[in-house]
DNA sequence: TTGAAAGCGATACCAC
DNA sequence: GTGGTATCGCTTTCAA
């Protein structure tokens, strides 16, 4: 192993200029600077993490905290990793990847262990029993997410209120006045997760406020609960003229389960799907979507993260406001 | 922050005794081991991370080098990060997470800042650039995924050459005398995937022995890509009656078009999907398959991984037997 | 069965 | 602008 030590002899200095001239806390003379770049370049060195961490109680590595589920939206999840990854790169940190179902004592032992400076936290319930836990960390925590009381805690997400909201707006706008939404599964809504309730009181909110009928509906992935749960849903509401798919898992379903029973999209039934931008033109009709902005939503997270690493406070809960992209699948009544 | 020392004087023990209490690696008196356990918990102490390393050279954190792309099939790419992460942990490690498009120098960097003790790599090409710096590393490496010249490297896959020629049998043994195949997209064809390439072989191979016609293509995601593809194929081989879909990101598009176009599933068209079985039964008609047993060789990844971290070295390649599981999507011509 | 103490490889403070 | 060195918290050898 190439050590700092190895390096400073190398060329000719002390250690702590090497890590001077790593770190740039003090100035260096252009010379023994040039010195100490070449020996760290010819030897390879990277200096040592756990040392590193010792010696400055900083790791680097940010833990990201992801529901590896299936009945959730494993598309979108990527997305979210992907970009928390990119972004941290961005900002010289690595990422360590914890599974929500080990709990909340994984946190714990994560912070207390110093395996990570900070944490991000994805997956956030309503009532989130990791809050107050997360509180009591001494250790910086941006949820992707909303819990009904963030207790301080950072949260960065998409507006799910508002996107509820914007859906059922545009196709109100469109004349539509019975209005349905297709959700995530079941389980999804049980244990309150939080962009679920958040999208469903903004749907139901709006369709009231706009006097359009709301008939909201969970879904379960497979073909068969999505097309009887069709089924259900046009027998007792056959005046449903707009669909709202917030679950891009089953949308390939219901576009081939509508076409199966005859209803043309967007001439019988308008559409609007809740998901990344990306999913728009994978099916047989561009879909009229609100994105879901993983990228940003990612990217913000962990800046909130590493500016408070930098040792500003700033607890703010951001919100971003719901785009909403007019493609074929919508039209008017 | 909790300290050995700490615990040890909670204990009235040396702060060594704690130390081998925890690792066990040396015995202690039933009455100290309680004491010093008491402690622990009493405190909540977790030892330091870095310190540990430090001391040790030890991380007890595995790299996972996955790709992040969205040309490929993330549902899949989920299940083994999922997979290895859960593996890991059952082994009392963590995972360190590191995308593909950061290229080898991360690599580099990860195994000489011992941030890691091994790392595992998904998504190997068949001639792939890393494999020469994966084996001047210093460090333990597992391949999901399996090159041309895997030059020593332990290698870990589903037999994708075996899983073409399942297929193929299969549909061979139902009367189909024209195969064809959708497979990955064009890129990932392009920059040699392991896996694409592999399977593309044991796919015409297979027909060359079973005398049967193969018509591959590889396909992009979009929608129209799909839909012109098979307007290209059917046009240029109207023979066809039995598709190998080897990409689970346009299943949901190939099932729809193919209704779209009167082509009954499985009447006309017999189709074998190679996909995680869970995403079998979440179409119009349950798909017979070749499974990606993600699960297996993610844990099967991560016990290779660890057995080298024990200091035993064997160099093998493991690749496993396809299983076919026939559903409603395949019937004889 | 237990304790004392020498590292592990950085950082950052104190001198010059 | 640079060097010496105490320090971080743990593991492990040596000694008892």
């Amino acid at each position: 192993m190439v050590t700092i030590h190895e390096v400073a002899r190398a060329a000719g200095v002390a250690p702590s200029t090497v890590s001077y001239v790593i770190s740039g806390k003090r100035s260096i003379s252009p010379k023994t600077k040039r010195l100490v770049e070449e020996s760290i370049r010819r030897l390879g060195y990277h200096p040592h993490a756990g040392a590193r961490a010792l010696a400055s109680s900083r790791t680097s590595v940010l833990a990201l905290v992801v529901p590896l589920r299936t009945d959730l939206n494993v598309a979108v999840v990527m997305q979210f990793v992907a970009s928390v990854v990119k972004a941290a790169r961005d900002h010289d940190h690595d990422v360590l990847l914890l599974t929500k179902d080990e709990g909340p004592a994984a946190l714990q032992r994560v912070a207390s262990s110093a395996l990570a400076d900070a944490l991000i936290v994805m997956d956030v319930e309503s009532d989130d029993p990791r809050v107050p836990m997360l509180l009591a960390l001494d250790r910086p925590v941006v949820l992707i997410g909303a819990p009904d009381s963030p207790s301080g805690l950072p949260c960065v997400d998409l507006d799910f209120t508002a996107a509820g909201a914007v859906c059922v707006g545009h196709l109100a706008d469109l004349g539509h006045r019975s209005i349905a939404l297709v959700g995530p599964s079941p389980a999804v809504y049980r244990r309150g997760t939080s962009y679920a309730a958040r999208f469903l009181r903004g749907f139901t909110d709006a369709a009231r406020a706009r006097r359009v009928k709301a008939v909201p509906r969970s879904c379960q992935h497979s073909y068969d609960a999505v097309s009887s749960g069709l089924d259900e849903l046009f027998a007792r509401h056959p005046d449903v003229t707009g669909l709202v798919v917030h679950n891009e898992a089953v949308l390939p379903a219901v576009l081939s389960d509508l076409r199966h029973r005859g209803r043309r999209v967007p001439e019988d039934v308008s559409v609007v799907a809740v998901c990344p931008d990306s999913m728009a033109e994978n099916h047989p009709v561009a879909l009229t979507t609100v994105a879901i902005p993983a990228e940003e939503v990612g990217a913000l997270a962990v800046e909130m993260t590493v500016r408070s690493l930098g040792g500003h406070t700033s607890a703010e809960t951001r919100l971003l406001a719901p785009r909403l992209t007019v493609r074929g699948s919508t039209t008017h009544v």
